[in-house]
RNA sequence: GGCAGAUUACCCGAGUGGCCAAAGGGGGCUGACUGUAAAUCAGCUGGCAUCGCCUUCACUGGUUCGAAUCCAGUAUCUGCCA
């Protein structure tokens, strides 16, 4: 079950999507360019914290948990984050909770449920895989992935209790803002969640330890656990060491930001296609889509500042949007892929009449849409609907084709009991179904 | 361990025997207008064989012609006491 954080590491060598990525030099030094691109939120002594990283070189972390089989775009700011600081000549240790994911971090509404102990042994070896696409395993400064369940496992309690737990003063614990939220709440927490704040802070101290880390980083969210790690150093080993934490992404009309469709935009291209991640970056608002570059790409300043002068200028050129649609989308699934995806977007939302399209066009465009074959018996749009997953139930079907949300081959169907006939198919099999403006599948018919 | 309270659909939250598939809000979906944007306005938002039927109000059992609502037990959570 134990992951060996050595042979992930070499297992996925960085690969050649890392080449050409640089930090912008017209900044003093990376953290005026982590400011700048709106990466800090909060942090320890700033100017004390920009001099270490303005000199030699430190190492760094920031961990990932296993709550998912998949990282997710809040995940990336991360990624990214580090990679920047890579870039910077400092060197990167990738953590994957396997001990802190058996715990469960506190969310501010409700306990987590927990998985398990295989289930989470299983995901983070998909996670260490995930972070070190991003992160260059190459010359001087090499990344390292590293597992907290290796120093956590083990562990006895009472040493835990004796040499780490002493260290912890309840009050100040409880006064953390997951664990004060969660107190406050009808829900409670529990004993283990609220001792995760004292596991994520022994991962810094073994961090600094073993290889001297000098810097943890993560969401602000995790700022409460951030500091565990600062404080328990200090109180330990007497060293001031330092931790920033990055805002969280938000939309600018208030929405959840990294959400389509309800779902969360995973790196996985399993649980969420090129395509659906090429679009959600395509519909991102004018009022944010400056703001993502900076975050999620590696765009220069004078870029990004040309760009925000192209959405002042011709929004409905929108051609912000394409550029951090095309840059995120290759950075996480390869240009070829995105390239793909592009093409297949020009054909299915142009105006182009899709009986044109020769088949293997058609096939390439749809490649990476959603895919279904059904039985020629299945042809009702209600069926279609549901086989295709527009739509969760034939309620739910039917109510979309009321609403006039449901097209086949892009022709609206007005009639919830309309019956495809083989005229309607493309080259024989083929339908193109979607519901609303952009959410798409195709049917592929079983002769 | 004792006492008190809570548990309603994706979330919050009304409902204290029939008029309850269950108010209201949020979120979500769809339409109109657009630029596959935002804002705005409108409709929808348990399932199905859709003018009807079925399954839901923590779980199990009971009272009743009839229960989300009453009773008993169980689970989980919260608070106070020990």
């Amino acid at each position: 079950m134990l992951q060996n954080t050595e042979d992930q590491s070499q297992k996925s060598v960085a690969s050649s999507s890392l080449e050409g990525q640089s930090n912008d030099d017209s900044f003093e030094n990376i953290w005026q360019e982590l400011k700048w691109r709106g990466l800090v939120h909060v942090s320890t002594d700033e100017s004390e914290l920009e001099q270490v990283l303005s000199g030699a070189p430190i190492t760094y972390y920031c961990g990932f948990d296993p709550t998912a089989p998949s990282l997710h775009l809040g995940n990336l700011v991360q990624l990214l984050t580090m990679r920047r600081l890579q870039l910077a000549g400092h060197h990167p240790l990738g953590l994957v909770g396997g001990s802190t994911g058996m715990v469960g971090d506190p969310r501010p509404t409700a306990e987590r449920s927990m998985n398990t102990k295989e289930t989470i042994a299983e995901w983070v070896g998909y996670l260490q895989g995930q972070v070190a696409r991003f992160l260059s395993f190459e010359g001087d400064n090499a990344a390292r992935m590293v597992n907290n369940l290796d120093w956590t496992a083990p562990m006895s309690a009472i040493d835990f209790l004796r040499d780490i737990g002493k260290h912890f003063r309840v009050g100040t614990m409880i006064k953390k803002d997951n664990v004060a939220s969660r107190l406050s709440s009808d829900e409670g927490i529990s004993y283990a969640e609220f001792s995760y704040q004292i596991l994520q802070g022994m991962d810094y101290l073994e961090l600094h330890r073993q290889y001297g880390c000098l810097l943890q980083t993560g969401g602000s969210d995790q700022w409460g656990n951030l500091t565990s790690g600062t404080e328990l150093i200090r109180k330990v080993e007497g060293k001031q060491v330092h931790a920033f934490g990055t805002p969280l992404i938000t939309n600018s009309d208030g929405t959840k930001f990294g959400k389509s469709e309800g779902n969360a935009i995973w790196l996985d291209p399993n649980m969420c296609s090129p395509f659906s991640m090429y679009q959600f970056w395509l519909n991102s608002a004018d009022a944010d889509v400056i703001k993502l570059l900076k975050v999620f790409t590696f765009k220069k300043r004078d870029e990004i500042e040309a760009l925000a002068a192209a959405v002042e200028d011709r929004p409905h050129a929108r051609e912000a949007q394409r550029v951090l649609a095309f840059y995120v989308t290759s950075l996480v699934h390869g240009e070829e892929a995105t390239q793909k995806v592009i093409d297949a977007s020009g054909a299915l939302f142009g105006k182009a009449d899709l009986g044109l399209l020769d088949e293997a066009t058609l096939v390439a465009a749809t490649s990476e849409v959603t895919r279904v074959v059904v039985d020629r018996e299945e042809l009702s749009v209600l069926n279609l609907l549901v086989a295709s997953k527009l739509a969760g139930s034939l309620s739910a079907a039917r109510r979309t084709v009321g609403d006039g949300g449901a097209y086949v081959n892009n022709v609206k169907i007005a009639d919830p009991d309309s019956v495809i006939d083989d005229t309607d198919l493309l080259h024989g099999r083929y339908l193109l179904l979607r519901r609303g403006k952009r959410t798409l599948a195709v049917i592929e018919v079983e002769a």
